[in-house]
DNA sequence: TCCACTCC
DNA sequence: GGAGTGGAC
């Protein structure tokens, strides 16, 4: 997913708490997907309700919106618009990936291969319309903002940091820097735990900050050349070159200054080049939106959760205290909230 | 208070 | 992922 440049950018690990008053643009799909991968019974199944729902996502929303906003967090969801038709092929492979994980799941299942079918499951896991409406309920009743995107989250994320409404885009992948976002944090959670992949081992991990223009200078590139590295390496718009990872890829770009040049060097073709291009340097997005953090409306997060998805009231309760302590009374940051 | 482990 | 629990110290 995304773009694999991750290796090549220099990240700065903070505590949670140097992020207090940040306003954080949450590329909501990424989080939502992290949500529905992580959040699983020990066989691999997502959380339900009782009406067969998958409520993984509305867990993880809430407890850890809720921590966060504890520190002083002010995070924003962006949602995807309409994806470009340049993702089509991404977007058939992603659902190819999922459709042949779900079949592997149900065989290891049935073998009682318990590791291979939790790996399995985790890659079935699918951001619906349902899952979307959801969290978007939910959103708005803990009082935290959404924006819809017209394209796609990461660009809009990282438009509404270059507008100076947002200090971070919270997500995973490297896109946003892509689109132009100055700065980025990834790995946005309170624990710090996180699973490494196949393995039943969590390692520590903090929130990481990485920052665009510190990047490009110590990489001695422009925001352009950025953008040709990853579409050497591949991005969800176009397969990458063959036998190049980002550090040739860095290598070659340096050298021939131009991807086009890079191209006619190593005797390869991206399609849709300069389409692509365009698409990260003037993405489609929008200013229309407000950012207004609200008092949670507590009772219809609990008619939302408990009456319409079985969860325990206490629990809920209890996050909801938790929530309405921040913007309640007393609160030194309450003039900051609204 | 710190974990491992379970439940959601 | 994060809350809750219970045993170990």
């Amino acid at each position: 997913m995304g773009t694999d440049i991750g290796e090549l950018l220099k990240k700065q690990q903070v505590e949670i708490s140097e992020l207090s008053h940040k306003v954080v643009a949450v590329d909501a799909y990424n989080t939502l997907y992290q949500f529905l991968s992580i959040i699983r019974q020990r066989d691999g199944t997502p959380l339900k309700d009782s009406r067969g729902n998958i409520t993984s996502h509305l867990s993880g929303i809430l407890y850890r919106m809720t921590s966060l906003m504890e520190e002083g967090i002010k995070p924003v969801f962006v949602f995807d618009g309409k994806p470009s038709h340049l993702k089509a092929r991404t977007i058939e492979k992603r659902t190819a990936d999922r459709e042949k994980a779900t079949i592997k799941w149900e065989e290891a299942k049935s073998k009682g291969l318990a590791e291979e079918a939790y790996m399995y499951a985790q890659a079935s896991s699918r951001v619906t319309h349902e899952i979307v409406e959801d969290s978007r309920k939910l959103l708005v009743a803990m009082g935290i903002p959404w924006v819809d995107a017209p394209s796609e989250g990461e660009s809009q994320a990282a438009h509404m940091v270059k507008r100076g409404d947002a200090n971070y885009v919270a997500s995973q992948d490297y896109d946003s820097l892509l689109f132009g976002a100055s700065f980025v944090v990834r790995n946005l959670t309170i624990t710090g735990k996180r699973k490494l992949p196949k393995k039943n081992i969590f390692v520590d991990v903090k929130p990481e900050i990485m920052e665009l223009g510190e990047n490009l200078a110590e990489l001695e590139i422009d925001q352009s050349q950025l953008i040709e590295i990853a579409l050497c390496v591949g991005t969800d718009y176009n397969r990458g070159l063959e036998k190049i990872g980002p550090k040739k890829a860095l290598k070659l770009i340096k050298e021939h200054r131009s991807i086009e040049k890079v191209l006619q060097a190593v005797g390869q073709n991206i399609e849709d080049l300069q389409e692509i291009k365009d698409l990260f340097l003037n993405p489609s997005v929008t200013d229309n939106y407000t950012l207004k953090w609200k008092k949670p409306d507590t009772d219809a997060i609990v008619e939302f959760l408990c009456q319409g998805h079985d969860f325990s009231k206490e629990r809920v309760i209890k996050a909801c205290e938790r929530l309405e302590k921040i913007s309640g009374p007393g609160q030194r940051t309450l003039d900051q909230w609204f």
